[in-house]
DNA sequence: GTTAGCACTCTCCTTAGATGAGTGCCAACT
DNA sequence: AGTTGGCACTCATCTAAGGAGAGTGCTAAC
């Protein structure tokens, strides 16, 4: 439907917007990618590839600005090529090895480092976590019938809340609770073992088999609630560009990054299992990232649970984007693998 | 120092620009506060003032802006006066009542809330962690050496990171040692049981001496590296705000609140023992904040270790800022206690 | 010590003209 | 039919100039 020519030109502009963050004129498309025709040419060109919707421009004696449509190409384009893996692959690994603490806090170290490497916002999350294998689950008790939950997946992540049980029960009690869930649950995810523990009848804490359930039921409530968990850095960066220079654009954007629950649904929702995948403006369902590309990679880290992404503006660098990502998603695989 | 005279028209110079956001002239000063001057004398005041370091002008012909001396004169003697609690402080304490889920969904909770309110970024923070009382210590085993570190804190607060010992023990040893710590140390604050549990010899694990020995010493740092907890929230609210048009200066407050350790420092630093501190631009050691003010106060729950805050800018409506967040500080305390 | 008056300064807004990049279209060329 | 050069036209951006307005500093009188 394009033909050879038409692709280069849309390609050409892109890649030119990107580079100059100007609009593109015929000229400059002329002199500086398609020299064997004329601008005249390239200028009858721009205008059906305008009538088919890869263009717009500001207005009428300015260049032509690329649609979502036009970035669709580009970046699709890109995928199809090779990578080179960036310089710093190597000190990445190194910088992330040591932040040993914690799953939470490496990934809000990732997070950041994604930030600071594309000057875009850096997101690291991990998803469905009722499919992660549970680790152990206890409970500890607060003070009446107050109970902390507490859940360690594999990996050592940590999730806890603050429950009401239907009657006090002594720590002793709990504990023998919490060792019995876990003999039930241990190396398994929750997805598998929830159905057996929801019938389960715990020998020896028949007494208080009401309490019990409503345990189970908690457990549930929490990994349901909050099965994914996520991390933003480095908000920041993208102030220095160009496009977020107008106040309400970044608004618009720090409003969904302060929306914990909203980004990690959308980081779920347009990931891939296996792969680098882009969203683009308007193709994204969230009004709020009209201005942006969203472009996610899952790592093989954490149970194939960990999802690294980056939002940034719709002329972002994508070949050194994808590739920055890919080198540092590539190095979290063998972190958390360890 | 200054007549009588001379403390109203500064005061009336800060609110005024408080209000209007516009530097204030003599005649403005004249003709709304002290209408018993003519806007010459008032002239003379201010030139004197303006020597005395209380003013300073943009431009010659342009009005006077308070200098952080004024706002302080300003703020102090708001704080003198009674301020009476906001209308919604039902409703706020309602609304956090509904977090009950754990102590950091709260505070999270509360951040957010403090923001939106005041239209400042709200902060949260727990303070101090090595004096609050340990509710629990235990280790789960994540594989080979590397051990997940679990500290319960009195209410809920959980603390957790991988550590790494010296030699692999079985799940079975780690409940032991678990266990014996949790006796030692539960009840306490950790400041408190630190050096008992240096010396002490675990009984039956004479064999792990070693491991057991920095395993106290991982717990030791955790407190120490990480004795503090920051909430941050509603950050976009200052965006809509006159004084943070200028991108940089958004640019450099958004940089700041991205070191949550730095923030956290500052916090602490400010915070007084009992009731409202007020920092103001250049009184704040951090060069980042040169452009904002800092209002801090310890809430009661907690173990006295909550801080609420605010960042905002200079112009801040400090008597209604204030009053929100003793108002929801004061809603904290209840929700804590429980 | 206080006040009115006045010249002066400086920002901000508006207007107008010049500049330049880029388009759309037409006629001529291959 | 596709391609090209030429040309009129549009529109944002830049600059300069003039006027309005706010506010000051200073002086002389009260």
């Amino acid at each position: 439907m394009l033909t050879e020519r038409q692709l280069e030109i849309v390609l050409s502009v892109v890649y030119e917007y990107i580079q100059t963050g100007e609009p593109a004129g015929s000229r400059t498309i002329s002199k500086k990618y398609l020299r064997g025709s004329s601008a005249a040419t390239i200028r009858n060109e721009m205008a059906d590839l305008e009538d088919m919707g890869y263009f717009y421009q500001p207005h009428t004696s300015a260049g032509r600005l690329p649609t979502s449509k036009a970035y669709r190409l580009y970046v699709d384009s890109i995928m199809q090529r090779d990578r080179p893996a960036p310089a710093e692959t190597e000190k990445w690994k190194r910088e992330i090895r040591e932040q040993r603490q914690g799953i939470d806090i490496m990934l809000s170290y990732v997070s950041q480092l994604l930030g600071k490497a594309t000057n875009c916002v850096g997101v690291a999350a991990l998803s469905a976590l009722e499919e992660v294998e549970i680790q152990r689950v206890s409970f500890v008790r607060l003070g009446g019938s107050t109970v902390l939950l507490l859940i360690v997946l594999e990996g050592g992540l940590v999730h806890n809340a603050n429950i009401q049980l239907p009657c006090e029960l002594s720590q002793d009690i709990l504990d023998e609770l919490g060792r019995k869930i876990s003999a039930v649950a241990c190396g398994h995810p929750w997805s598998q073992v929830r159905d057996a523990l929801f019938t389960y009848v715990l020998d020896g804490l028949e007494r208080v088999w009401d309490t019990c359930r409503e345990a189970v039921v908690q457990i549930d409530a929490i990994l349901n609630r909050r099965s994914s968990r996520l991390f933003v850095g480095g908000a920041r960066h993208i102030l220095s560009l160009p496009d977020f220079q107008d106040i309400g654009k970044f608004q618009t954007v720090l409003s969904l990054l302060e929306q914990e629950q909203a980004l990690a649904e959308m980081v779920e929702r347009y990931s891939i299992k296996q792969g680098v995948s882009v969203a683009i403006g308007d193709e994204i369902s969230e009004e709020m990232m009209k201005d942006c590309s969203l472009v996610l990679v899952p790592s093989a880290g954490y149970g194939r649970r960990t999802i690294l992404g980056l939002i940034g503006p719709l002329r972002m660098d994508y070949e050194k984007s994808i590739a920055i990502l890919e080198a540092i998603a590539g190095d979290l695989d063998d972190s958390l693998i360890n």
